[in-house]
This record gives structure tokens, C-alpha cells and sequence, in this order.
DNA sequence: TCAAAAGTGTTGAATGTACACCCATGT
DNA sequence: ACATGGGTGTACATTCAACACTTTTGA
């Protein structure tokens, strides 16, 4: 980013956006082989990424503005959104912008909301904004550096996703509509970074009901078709509501 | 509080404080019967309960401000705090002051972080700040009608405990520093809202391995002198890490 | 002597884990 | 034919829940 851009771009915040109050989304994607994160990397900043984040607006609920940052940023739309955490210490974003003016809106002390989405890694084409250089799915065990302490933002987020997947149904926002039972239960394993007995995985699944099952399958690969499922969306929401699994 | 009063700290709010940013705490206190709640009741506000609350300092961190805003509203100290959610809704403290002046600090609008802090009933005497006019315990399940949000803030708290307590083990700062099995199930029990079994409970809470037991006993009571433990440091700890029980 | 506390045993149900079998089917 | 997927059976271990028994001990 141009200084002129950076200016510029502080001015609009000071006048629209809540001050010292950022949003950091984390978005988790599938792609079938591994779980993956969507980052930025900044014109400004030759070599680190960032996570997709921003500012509050003045009149605009702290989940709207999640979204349209989101949006925004990267381009992913009707995802699963939520807050995993707070980072508000004093030094994680101290010695970025120093040699900039103390009225600059990014040289603020920030108290960053963290959130984490699920997102079809199918339906999301990866924007790439004025401020970003690039934007792309980066695999969760191979994260390149980052900024500040993003990565341990990732951290969290992945620890408080794994936590979730024991006791919450997931796969809703990670999956495309439509899907089969090796795709699932390779998800959960992305997840959990570990192998998942396939007899026992499709009881545990089929047990919580939430599947429904197509009348279909996917055609076209080197061997049986597999079955097609999509979610129940109604016994699914249950689930997510009862803690019970 | 009477008006002087509250222009008078919206001015010293404005200079040291961050804008549009609050904390608060749902404190939970074990009285060897039930889970207590520690609320305020403003000078102001004849009917209605609130959560001890307050602002971060500019140089602050978060959790350190949490911290100071404890020990000032309520006197609580050294205690187990956790920021377990954001509250950033537009609505959910509109409708307050709105007969001041828009330039009061109070009128703002509030993004909340939401602590929830562990302490030992006895340690803590309820102190009765400035800006207030009662501090006391209320039982979780008698809570009193509360300004804005801050019931659902507590019911959001009280399910997170009850989460947590599933596979983290709680008591070190529910309790005195010596402490029976038989209290330290009723304070399940009360966490929890249901009985529990003893000897199940007993044996659960031995296999965790965190309990130290000592070589005395808590004379006075009725019957047989039940034996003390305290928790073993170390233990408790790596117990709290690890996400297995 | 009575009631509470401490500790242990037992039993059946539920759940989890590992493995294996059978069938279907696309190339 | 063969590799993959779908579905089920089974056997063992672990865990949980309910209950009961014993011993200790303070007033």
C-alpha cells in the first residue's frame, strides 16, 4: 500500500469506525485434501501475511461487520461466523507503523475480536482488495509467517475449532451442498489431524441423524460411485443447539 | 449517582479510557450451598441490577484491566478470569441516559467484553464502591431483574461454566484452600444443577489425581470429622491444559 | 447409638475401538 | 479383476450409573 493510500485510508476510519476495536477472521476451508486458511498478504508487506480483518462501523453490529469484512476481503459470503476470542493485550500490535504519525488510524492500540468462519472452499473465489497484494487458501500445517501475532490467533482458532467438532456438528459451511461419506469423514479428519475408522465414523455420523441421503450419486470417478448426502438443515441446527455430542 | 457525579466521570473516562469498549464480570461465588452471582446496585437505578463493570485503560491490557475493575467494584482479588464472550449488538445499550447530553461517555455505544471469574466465597468481602449503592451475592437461580442485557450476559456465563466444567476441572478458586469432598460436590452439584452420586463423584475426582489429601480433619461438625484436601498445584494445572476430561 | 463421611465392590448399560465381512459397482 | 464405497456384525475394553456394603468417628 501506497503512503498516500494509508492516509487516505485513515482518515475515512477515524470518521466511520469504532477506534482501538479491530476484527480478525480466521476462515477455515476444505479442499478435499486438507484443512486451509485464507490470508492476505499486504502490498506494503514484502514477505508476512496477514489474516482478512478490519474496523467496526459506527452503527453496525460487531457480527455484521465480521461479515462484511469478509466479504469484502476475501470475497466469501454465507458462512458460519463466530467469535472464539479476545486479544487485547498491550504489545501485539506495537512496532508496526512507527515511523508513521501517532494520528495515523493503524498506529492506534487495537483490541482485536477474534473470528472464525467455515466456508465451501468451492463457493469462495479468493479476492483480492485494493490494500491486498494477494489473497489465497494457505494449508493449516504449513503456515508461512505472519504479522504480529496472527498466527497464534490461527492457533486458537483451530484449538477452539477441535474442541467444537467433539461435542458440534460441522461440515455445514465446510462442504459444497451436495457430498459423499469419504468426503465427510475426511473433513473431520483434516480437522482433528488424525484417521478416523470408516465403520465407525459412518455409525457416529448416521447416529446424530443429520444426514440426508440423495438419491444420486457422484458419477464419474475411477471407481463405485459413492452415495450423495446433503445435511438435514433442521435436525442439523438442533444439534448445533443441544451440547450433547 | 447523582448527575454532578457522572459528568464529572464521563470527562475522566473520555481522557483515560478506550472509547466504545467496556468490560464485564460475571463473578461466581460457591457459599457451601448454591453458585452466587456478585451484582451491583447503582445510586441511580432504584430497580435494577448490573454486573460489575467498567473500562480499559489507554496502557492497559485487557486482562489486567478485567482485574482492576474486580478488585475496585467488588474488592474480589486473585481469582481465576476468563473472557468467554463479546456482546456487540447495536441495541443492547440504547435506551440508557438518553436524557444527557451526547457528548456523555456513559451515552456511547458499547462493545462489551465478558469476563467470568471464579472466586472463593470467603476470601471475598463485597465492597461497595463509589458509584454504587448495594454489592452483594444473588443466587443464580434468584437472579433479580438487571439493566440492559446482563441477565443473558450471566446465562451465557453460567453456560460456559457448565461446558467447561465437563472436561476442566473447577474448584481451586471456588473454594477455600483446604476443603472436604463433601464440599467440593456440593459445589458440583451446584454448577451443575443436579445431584451427583458420591461414590462415582469420588472415584472421578481421584483418577483426575489433582486432589492432595491432608493429614487433618475438619473438627466441629456434627457427625464424623470429614478429611481435608487441597488441590495439588501442578496437577490442577496440567489438568486444565489438557482438553481430556 | 446415630448420622455423616470415606472408601470400595459390584453389576448392567452404554459407548468406543478395532477389525472384518459381504455386497455393489465403475473402469 | 480390483479398488473403492456402503453397510453391518462382532468382540473387547472402557466408562458410566445406580446401589450397596463396610468401617470410622464425633457428639
Amino acid at each position: 500500500m501506497q503512503i498516500k493510500e494509508i492516509i487516505e485510508s485513515s482518515k475515512r476510519h477515524w470518521e466511520t469506525a469504532l477506534p482501538h476495536l479491530s476484527i480478525d477472521c480466521v476462515v477455515f476451508g476444505f479442499d478435499q485434501q486438507q484443512l486451509n486458511v485464507l490470508l492476505l498478504k499486504l502490498k506494503d508487506n514484502a514477505e508476512n501475511w496477514i489474516l482478512p480483518g478490519g474496523y467496526v462501523l459506527k452503527k453496525e453490529a460487531l457480527d455484521d461487520a465480521a461479515r462484511r469484512i469478509l466479504k469484502e476481503r476475501s470475497g466469501a459470503d454465507k458462512i458460519f461466523l463466530n467469535a472464539f476470542n479476545v486479544f487485547g493485550d498491550l504489545n501485539r500490535s506495537e512496532g508496526y507503523f512507527t515511523e508513521y504519525d501517532d494520528d495515523l488510524w493503524h498506529k492506534q492500540r487495537f483490541v482485536t475480536i477474534g473470528y472464525y468462519a467455515l466456508v465451501d472452499h468451492e463457493s469462495v473465489t479468493p479476492v483480492i482488495d485494493a490494500s491486498s497484494e494477494d489473497c489465497r487458501w494457505m494449508p493449516i500445517d504449513e503456515l508461512p509467517e505472519m504479522v504480529m501475532d496472527h498466527k497464534s490467533i490461527i492457533e486458537n482458532a483451530l484449538a477452539t475449532l477441535r474442541e467444537q467438532i467433539r461435542y458440534k456438528p460441522i461440515g455445514y459451511n465446510l462442504l459444497p451442498e451436495e457430498f459423499t461419506m469419504p468426503e465427510l469423514q475426511r473433513l473431520y479428519e483434516a480437522v482433528l489431524g488424525y484417521k478416523l475408522n470408516r465403520g465407525n465414523f459412518y455409525r457416529r455420523i448416521m447416529r446424530y441423524n443429520i444426514l440426508k441421503k440423495l438419491d444420486k450419486e457422484r458419477k464419474g470417478g475411477a471407481h463405485k460411485s459413492p452415495i450423495l448426502y446433503s445435511f438435514d438443515k433442521d435436525n442439523y441446527q438442533k444439534a448445533l443447539n443441544e451440547f450433547s455430542w
